[in-house]
DNA sequence: CTGTTAGCGCTTTCAG
DNA sequence: CTGAAAGCGCTAACAG
């Protein structure tokens, strides 16, 4: 493998000169730097990464640190990281995937202390996440998919959880629903202050008392079994349900059964509306899921560009990016038959 | 930021021998290594991974060939993504993802060159595959998720699909089935020689033709909507299929639907078994598919820990391993009730 | 516009 | 069992 000062040699010049060319620090006649790139190309020289991390201060490395959430991977976390992969390549960097328990801030700051990563990227961000208060502690620099309580100082792009909401109602208003259910992920996801989980609900219970919309709220764990119970007892609580917008993608197939076990169909007697989910697990389903896909590839590309803005500049960035997702019309979700049967009562 | 010569000053000792005490590469008196640790906890010294590699020519870091395979990332993908960053951690070692074109040679050429690599782990592999020939004439270590044609030299994990077939077809037999369509992915794929879909599909017609079993085959692009087709235009050819064979995820819904619209039931009227698999997708059709699923995390994970072996002990270790898929039996699959009518008749 | 040189923080001979 | 010192391959002053 040849180094620098081969290449200098071959050329004929001075290694930092070499250096110099590569990086483009400071100007290089133009007769040498072709020189200096012939003897590039026909030794096959390539920089050496370590090397030139260590000498210059830079690694050019980041990382994404992945947590393991308490409801499993899922798709939308895969386009994270393809995406923030993809983005950290086209600018010249690498990105390291940091599988960490979200609990452990003392093997973050030996993490971010080694000097092998020049920033990261957090996602899965609570409202109080003490990886974030070590962070900013440590003063290192990161961007989040997702955001915290108090965000000042600090970058992120996460998705707007209050228009999708709002679509989403406005969708089934708009099909003549007044009585529609909202179901969460687990409380204790909720509790643990999980941005999406409080978000969204917190949207939809204002939409609740501010347009008179008849509404109820379940928590739900991620399982088609507890989707199931959850719309039964919803039912039981209030029977003139006619449509669900789930933001719990995996509990949908026990909604859909309970639907069935009634005796009713999708959408001709119920309709549901999964939000913050993907095409890929809308189209799984029969008939396929009406949803607002979240911009899973953006946020992973945005938040990436965002922190590599930050490294390259050196100062301390903060832009607040919200995303909307967008709702795609399938074969979940029609028009209110029951409110029609009793107005042309 | 605390060096290595800082520790060496604190605990009275050369910096050598810190570096000795921290490696265990050479013996250190109990007691002097005691200051020395002691040193290190007061400083809050952490090693710098960068001059650490440099000097080493080990940068402890490997890397995970991330190609975008026509039909879209999955589950399965995630997961190996995943299982290999927590195997490499637990190692020691850092995992960075690689997202390449598959056609592009010359750009993993670059990577591998430039001293930031120790080794890869290379996924998606086909049975004629530039890359490996690539990495095998750099003579550079790497191991694979799937295997090409010429493995001697080596190591891999894979799917064990013959199995894996043969494990879904006597399922079936075993609840009476005997006119059994299989389902591949695309042609495309197939004839790209893709590991997978040559395997499963060979070994379907080996049972075919030994035991005299009644099947269709069918090429599959990954869409309902492809599945919807290619499930109809089956039953034209053999209207006696009771059962199918789905090695394509994707396709399934779009079965169901079929089945649905001949106004059959599943499984009472026709049975399903999606094969290479998850749970995951399993649940989210209604009923619930009988699956084999796929040991993603052991595959990401055991082939991680080959490389790091290799790497380990400098030796051309070729380690062939073959996993089995494990057969779910949920609620897609079913007796075969035609044939049982056709008996009582 | 180009050369010289002192490190970056660590590993690893070579000596003792 | 411990020290001293020579790099690993590159960047970035400092000098011209």
């Amino acid at each position: 493998m040849p180094t620098m000062s081969d290449v200098a040699k071959r050329a004929g010049v001075a290694l930092s000169t070499v250096s110099y060319a590569i990086n483009g620090t400071r100007p290089i006649s133009d007769e040498t730097r072709q020189r200096i790139f012939a003897a590039m190309d026909e030794l096959g020289y390539r920089p050496h990464a370590l090397a030139r991390g260590l000498a210059s201060k830079r690694s050019r490395i980041i990382a994404l640190l992945f947590p393991v959430p308490e409801r499993g991977l899922g798709i939308t976390e895969l386009e994270f990281v393809t995406s923030a992969a993809d983005a950290a390549r086209e600018n010249g960097y690498n990105l390291v995937l940091w599988p960490a328990e979200l609990h452990d801030p003392e093997e973050l700051r030996q993490f971010t202390q080694q000097g092998l990563i020049d920033g990261l990227i957090v996602m899965e961000v609570r409202f109080n996440d003490e990886r974030i208060s070590l962070l900013r502690e440590l003063n290192f620099p990161f961007s989040m998919i997702g955001r915290c309580a108090e965000t000042t100082g600090i970058s992120y792009v996460d998705i707007n959880f209050e228009q999708t909401v709002q679509d989403a109602v406005n969708h089934l208003l708009g099909l003549g629903h007044t009585h529609i259910a909202f179901l969460n992920q687990s409380q204790s996801v909720f509790e643990s202050g999980y941005g999406p989980a409080v978000r969204a609900q917190t949207r939809f219970e204002q939409i609740m008392s501010r347009t008179g919309l008849h509404g109820v709220i379940r928590f739900c764990h991620t399982t088609p079994r507890a989707g199931h119970e959850a719309f039964t007892s919803m039912l039981a609580e209030q029977p003139d349900l006619t449509a669900i917008i789930a933001m719990n993608e995996r509990a949908v197939p026990g909604i859909m059964q309970a639907i069935a076990d009634k005796g009713w169909r999708v959408p001709d007697d119920f309709s549901i509306v999964g939000i913050v989910s993907s095409t890929r697990m809308a189209e799984m389903m029969v008939p396929p899921l009406t949803t607002s896909d979240a911009p899973t590839a953006e946020l992973g590309r945005m938040a990436t560009e965002l922190l590599i803005r930050q490294l390259e500049t050196q100062e301390q960035s903060d832009s607040h990016v919200l995303l909307p997702c967008r709702l795609v019309q399938r074969g979940s979700t029609g028009v209110c038959t029951r409110n029609l049967a009793a107005a042309s009562r």
